[in-house]
DNA sequence: GTCAGTGCAAACTTTTTGCAACTAC
DNA sequence: GTAGTTGCAAAAAGTTTGCACTGAC
């Protein structure tokens, strides 16, 4: 599905949630909701406020990007995460579903996809409890600082023998 | 694994950490690490601040909660974590490895075990990336907020027909 | 004795709130 | 026209920082 089909897929599934709700179709929502899936990644409040800035669509304020990120995530257009001790948001539209790699140490995030976790946990019925959705972190140590952490406990063990 | 016991393991692992470090064994430290691990499931700095108040243990200030709850992080012994857009802390000493259903109305939070998919998740192998921990969120409906949630549409439905 | 760590308060960042003005319905 | 929504600014909440003092090593 190419970026466009998504993002009238996405826009239409808002104006419905806000049209059930009995909220407002507002210039301000769908601006955001844009600017959210140009977005590749984790972003934050801040960083949709610079991308709006910079790419001169319609000005929305502080308060404004909070409530509907608010709303969003009730529609469940997007999550709020933590990795690393950063907050952050996530798109969810057709990505309810994910496995991320997380660096405890770089604090670096890949994406990952294995089909057959994947299906296991999609198999997995819970008795009183309805599954819309999942994510999957997987912590440690990309290859990058394994080799770091490697060359400082070689270090750190010859301090301890001197 | 009784509490006694896990407490015995992790201020070992906590003292091990400093003195690996160079860091100090200080009293708040221990007194922190004993208030994190007497509390079940996710904290956060003030409760943290509030329980060791109430318990007349050792009284720290807030920035040194910040301080070492960042140390503990890099040590492995807490980690950071959003559920339903609340930020907390969960400890980590023999619970690297979790499985969690998540309710997305109510944000009600419960651990859960699946042998098969917890195998199948630490059988993955990674190219590139050495695994430490992961963690692994479900999120729906609980079934208290499944049945609310179908009153609710049943109210809409009838809304819109009218 | 030295310097990492603490307490305290101030600063800073992030998020929420109150209110007047606006606009989607 | 009405009430939900926005912008703005102020307030609140959450977190970090600077500095003098303390105590772990």
């Amino acid at each position: 599905m190419d970026r466009a089909e998504e993002l009238r897929q996405v826009r239409q599934a808002l104006s419905d949630y806000l049209h059930i709700h009995g909220y407002r179709s507002t210039p301000e929502r769908f601006a955001l909701l844009e600017a959210i899936y140009m977005t590749d990644g984790i972003f934050n409040p801040e960083k949709l406020l610079a991308d709006m800035e910079a790419r001169k669509t319609l000005r929305v304020c502080r308060a404004t990007v909070y409530n509907n990120l608010g709303l969003f995530e009730d529609a469940g257009l997007v999550r709020k995460l933590m990795l690393n001790g950063e907050s952050g948001y996530e798109k969810l539209w057709h990505n309810q579903f994910g496995i991320r790699l997380v660096c405890t140490s770089c604090g670096k995030v890949t994406e990952c996809g294995d089909e057959k976790v994947r299906h296991q946990i999609e198999d997995m019925k819970k008795k009183r409890f309805t599954m819309t959705g999942w994510s999957l972190n997987l912590y440690g140590l990309c290859s990058k600082c394994q080799a770091a952490f490697k060359r400082k406990q070689k270090k750190l063990l010859d301090k301890t023998q001197k």
